[in-house]
RNA sequence: CGGGGUGUGGCCCAGUCCGGUUAAGGCACCUGCUUUGGGAGCAGGGGAUCGCAGGUUCGAAUCCUGCCACCCCGACCA
């Protein structure tokens, strides 16, 4: 392992990518755009996964599990939706190889009579199987969600932030009313924001895309949007209420309590390993990782500091002691005992990785009753007694869950401007953060203060305060401000 | 798909312009000894069809032709 990384002042971009590789979360692998998540980030997919199921769960939801493949022609049968993903779908089209004059090739006899898409997403062959699971609305909500893997083939790829493969979960409902869909959509974007919030310690703001940014085939996008540190925008989640589109387009009616046909409603929802590199970039510092305890894979490490075997036996017993202590409390502990590696190192490998508290005990400590204590998040340290060390450390954890997303929080709230004329709009842009400034509601206008400044409105939030005002591009009347930025 | 760049042990790379010993160095790896409170030191060791395929030549990492891959910058996106 190299020393060091590339700081975040001077390379923002190479940071990410070293700060990624270094730390053993993921690395590109021999497929074009497709990542291999490495078992240390994949430990913190996993810790996002259990909590987020278990929300899921408690909010009535159930897991399934859809096909990889869908036939290209339930693909377009929603006209927006295929629209939208249409220029980013791998289509397979054979179904066997043979052995030609340079080696394996594609047989062009096992060509399929339909060919199947990849999914990039996977409302329709959800809507064309919950057809068959609807009648009447005693069959409704249907509450779904799947945690698969889907394929969009991107341009220009960037480890967790933009993968042609992903890893993420979609929840797809049914419901009986609009009413009932758009609570369910809402309900699921909450959802979002409390886990980003409380797990990821990320502040964001919930709001509402514009046309130009919404789902392909939904009638409103709600969306979780964060703030990196580089001043730019990370849609972090997204929920969608799909209105009754899907169930036109797959001809999904149920009966009424009177009898009556309906088309039923529709919602869904995901967030996907991209999390990762909102993990990564909201919280990270120049020395490495820092992880929110609350999903870290080691939240505790211990670190001897000793001469010779012999010497190791005396910590080996005290430790294991604590280890004992801290499993029971359910926090999860390593102790590092490797002869292989000097301390030193051991330090700086485990800031690399993010491990929320490092404790350091050496021949000192055991004469003195006390240990070193060093929490990630502000590089301090100082010395303790070794009685009450897991209570201690306990509670620390829960200071640094804490202390990680207050400082998020005032990252984002230092980087807000409310700007009224373009001149500022533009600085205010080039300054990074979230942007807030009227807008007329076209698309036109939208384009255009994409074109010359590359920001685009990532969303307008729920409960946003009304005001008249007038768009900062062409100083049309618009009754509220929306949150423009630069977005990843 | 446009514009630029790079391919040399696991990783970073020198050498390429101007062809000529056994392809250099650092990191990592293995062995041994000494070390251990912020990325240890010394000694020894293993590991390379120089991206691929042709061609020129007595001789190619180096020159020529073709191909491939990857990276960066643009248009698209969770």
């Amino acid at each position: 392992m190299g020393k060091g990384i590339t700081s975040r002042k001077e390379n923002y971009s190479q940071w990410y990518n070293e700060l990624v590789v270094k730390a053993d979360l993921a690395e590109n692998s021999a497929v074009r755009g497709s990542m291999v998540i490495k078992p240390y980030g994949y430990a913190i997919w996993e810790k996002m996964q259990a909590q987020l199921d278990k929300m899921f769960k408690e909010t009535g939801h159930s897991n399934a599990y859809f096909p990889l493949f869908i036939p290209k022609s339930f693909f377009s049968k929603e006209a927006n939706h295929v629209e939208g993903f249409a220029k980013e779908c791998a289509v397979v089209t054979h179904y066997r190889l043979k052995n030609g004059e340079n080696g394996i090739e594609v047989d062009e006899n096992a060509k399929l009579e339909e060919e199947l898409i990849v999914r990039p997403t996977s409302e329709t062959i959800i809507w064309n199987t919950y057809k068959n699971w609807i009648q009447s609305y005693r069959d409704l909500p249907i509450l779904v969600n799947q945690w698969a893997n889907v394929v969009r083939w991107e341009m220009r790829t960037r480890l967790f932030l933009r993968t042609a493969e992903f890893l993420w979960q979609e929840g797809h409902t049914a419901h009986a009313t609009r009413e009932e869909a758009v609570e369910e959509a809402i309900k699921m974007i909450n959802i979002y924001a409390e886990f980003a919030q409380n797990w990821l310690g990320l502040p964001v703001v919930i709001g509402t895309k514009t046309e130009n940014e919404r789902f392909a085939g939904a009638l409103e996008t709600y969306t979780i949007e964060a703030l990196m540190q580089d001043g730019k925008a990370l849609q972090s989640g997204t929920s969608h209420f799909l209105g009754q589109n899907f169930a036109k387009a797959f001809d999904v009616k149920f009966a009424d309590k009177n009898g009556q046909l309906e088309y039923v409603w529709a919602t869904s929802w995901g967030v996907s390993t991209r999390l990762m590199g909102a993990l990564i970039m909201a919280h990270s510092d120049d020395n490495g990782l820092v992880l929110p305890p609350k999903l870290a894979p080691i939240q505790v490490v211990i670190v001897p500091i000793y001469k010779g075997d012999a010497q190791l036996k005396d910590f080996d017993e005290k430790v294991d002691a604590w280890l004992a202590q801290f499993k029971a409390k359910g926090i999860s502990v390593k102790y590092d005992n490797r002869d292989i590696h000097k301390p030193g190192f051991k330090f700086a490998e485990y800031e690399l990785k993010g491990v929320p508290v490092r404790i350091a005990i050496g021949p000192r400590d055991l004469e003195q009753g006390t240990c070193e204590i060093a929490r990630r998040d502000t590089l301090e340290k100082h010395v303790i007694q070794q009685e009450g060390l897991v209570d201690y450390v306990e509670k620390l954890l829960i200071d640094i869950q804490n202390n990680i997303y207050q400082k998020a929080l005032k990252h984002r709230e230092e980087s807000n401007h409310k700007v009224d004329d373009f001149e500022s709009f533009k600085k205010a842009i080039e300054a990074g953060g979230f942007v807030y400034a009227h807008w007329d509601g076209t698309s036109e206008t939208e384009n255009k203060i994409k074109e010359l400044t590359k920001a685009t409105i990532r969303c307008i939030p729920v409960d946003n305060p009304q005001e008249e005002g007038k768009c900062v591009l062409t100083g049309q009347p618009s009754k509220q401000r929306v949150i423009f930025a630069k977005a990843y």
